[in-house]
DNA sequence: ACCTGAACACCGTTCAAGT
DNA sequence: ACCTGAACACCGTTCAAGT
């Protein structure tokens, strides 16, 4: 390890700290060790960054501007699909961002832009204000609750079968029948939590779908009231 | 404050933890706070529970034991619409309960009795496995994700006209027009992000009907795969 | 301009000791 | 059996000082 590589930028401290939380998890992301990492004392971080909660800040905002927008030119549906997937994908890969989610107050213009972007595509697409808020606060809650959700499964998809049979075995006899039955039919068979992504979000974009000011139910009616 | 109430048990001390983290957060609840807050050392509290880790996790047990499970008698639809309301209102009263979810590894016994609860639900109405496991990765992701999105708001619903003006007064011109509009032509008249809990709710609820082995589509063609 | 050393007020947790 | 005091190895952050 060289003692000092290129000159301290905030740039490079948000980097090598997203890096240590990736590697050993959020708790262990302290400005010590985000110093030792950058070859470099403690307090020289300060310089780039106020404090710590603003640093954290920066990852929030850098991680979500890895979040691929909705593609201008393709058709509503498609456009969504594809952006809730990367937003999964980024979130997936950094799980400590989520958890940062909650103590931010003011969002970055990174998600500022993104945000306008989503609702620019709903709108763009013919849905009037009021859906176009119903429809995003149910894909993000959708794809929020999902990454939540997987990253706190105590086990990996690989290894479903395993875990469950564990579980199961360690269960008192006739204690939780219905996750029994669930982990012995469906875990067993090479269950993968993972998979349920794209069948929710099927789902969720039917009925952002039926949300539309044009969508009518199987009657023929409109869904929508005007 | 009395020197010393009662002897210090376990549930006093979850019930002082819970009630720190609610009125300070969960930055404010250490060790040494607890203590304090029980009248007596920090040392003493490790008596009653290993370390600081396993206090955590009977902290969410006990805010998952509130969760009020589906009613048994009730309609699936009547009873996972009671149950989701209702963790939708526990967790946003102990926001800091999601949060640790994450860093949760293996649940106890009372969200398993809960999980339990939901799958029996599910599966007694008729749901076959796979699509019980579709229904409730999908419940659980929009009430978990509502509830991370409703506790960031930067903004109670009371006060989101005014915040809403202040923060289009702020962006450049032409800047998030989207957004902008939204915040004109929505959030001004009275907007409570709260609100679309119960239109997400509705729609969730209607995808789940549509996994069920007897749902046809408008066609009259099943929905689902034999 | 950029980095540092020493210090302060905190943490969680150990261990041996008190009652 | 239950609680304590002192100590250890950590935190984030201040401030005055170095180059």
């Amino acid at each position: 390890m060289p003692a000092r590589r290129a000159p301290l930028t905030r740039e490079r401290a948000v980097q090598a700290a997203t890096a240590l939380a990736d590697e050993h998890g959020l708790a262990a992301l302290t400005m010590r060790a985000l110093a030792e990492r950058l070859g470099v004392r403690p307090m020289a971080v300060y310089h780039h960054v106020p404090h710590k909660d603003a640093l954290l800040g920066l990852l929030v905002e850098e991680v979500l501007g890895q979040v691929a927008p909705p593609p201008p030119g393709a058709p509503w549906r498609e456009a969504l699909g594809t952006r809730c997937r990367s937003a999964r994908e980024v979130l997936r890969a950094h799980p400590w961002a989520l958890v940062l989610l909650e103590s931010r107050r003011t969002p970055g213009p990174t998600s500022l832009e993104h945000h306008d972007a989503v609702l620019g595509t709903l709108l763009g697409a013919g849905f009037d204000v009021p859906a176009a808020g119903h429809a995003y606060a149910l894909l993000d809650a959708f794809v929020y609750g999902f990454v939540l959700q997987e990253s706190t499964l105590p086990f990996d998809d690989a290894h479903a079968p395993e875990v469950a049979d564990e579980i199961v075995a360690a269960v008192p006899e006739g204690a939780y029948p219905h996750l029994v039955r669930f982990a012995r039919e469906r875990v067993r068979e090479g269950y993968a939590f993972g998979d349920e992504f794209e069948v929710g979000l099927r789902l969720v974009l039917d009925a952002v779908a039926s949300l539309h000011p044009g969508a009518t139910d199987r009657a023929g009616r409109r869904t929508v009231d005007a």
